[in-house]
DNA sequence: GCCAACGTTGGC
DNA sequence: GCCAACGTTGGC
């Protein structure tokens, strides 16, 4: 029996790593690295199988919004850049021996029409019980049901055409807060 | 910039 | 094992 497909979804600031950086890559793939909470390391390593679909959220944005959709194109394998004293999200208590920190390799499938934010998607009631809207949620990969995942997507199919007025004008306001996420590698 | 929510650390 | 202190996340 083939596994059910599983739904997901992987927080990035855009400052940082965004989807149109993700569109830039070498097969539009990159390699999830620097996740350094235990929660998110165990969906990554534990969920995440090929060809399982992740949305794509834009945290720090304005609005925060899910901007599209990757496919897992690897499953997870020790992320290196934990055991590298130069990078950003260094663990000195990881080592090649022992990884600690797993990633996985997302390859880009769609960048949505437009950015679906935060307040759009309260307004689903499919969406009531979501991680990514309960408050204070800081889970940077989190598990998306599979009603939750359709929903999304009957939103970006509607949002083909927005109507006037309900396009949300995505303007970047680049706080100037460097460098500091959980998820993105740059 | 503020601050609530959360995760981790370390003294005991 | 408890929990206060601290650091981080991330919406606003």
């Amino acid at each position: 029996m083939p596994r059910t497909p599983a739904y997901w979804l992987v927080k990035t600031e855009p400052d940082c790593f965004s989807i149109h950086d993700l569109a830039a890559c070498p097969k539009q793939t990159t390699c999830w690295s620097g996740v350094r909470n235990f929660q998110a390391r165990n969906f990554l390593r534990d969920g995440m199988k090929l060809g399982d679909q992740v949305f794509f959220y834009h945290s720090n944005a304005a609005p925060p919004s899910i901007v599209g959709l990757a496919v897992v194109v690897r499953e997870a394998y020790p992320d290196a850049t934990a055991w590298d004293p130069a990078d950003d999200h260094y663990d000195p208590k990881a080592s090649p021996e022992n990884p600690t920190w797993q990633m996985v390799d997302l390859k880009l499938q769609e960048i949505f029409p437009r950015p679906l934010g935060l307040d759009e998607l309260r307004t689903l009631p499919a969406l009531k019980n979501m991680e990514l809207l309960r408050k204070g949620s800081r889970l940077s990969v989190q598990p998306v049901a599979a009603a939750e995942f359709a929903a999304v997507m009957r939103l970006v199919q509607s949002a083909a055409q927005p109507s006037p007025g309900a396009v949300a004008k995505s303007v970047k306001k680049s706080a100037s807060k460097a460098k500091r996420s959980s998820a993105a590698r740059h």
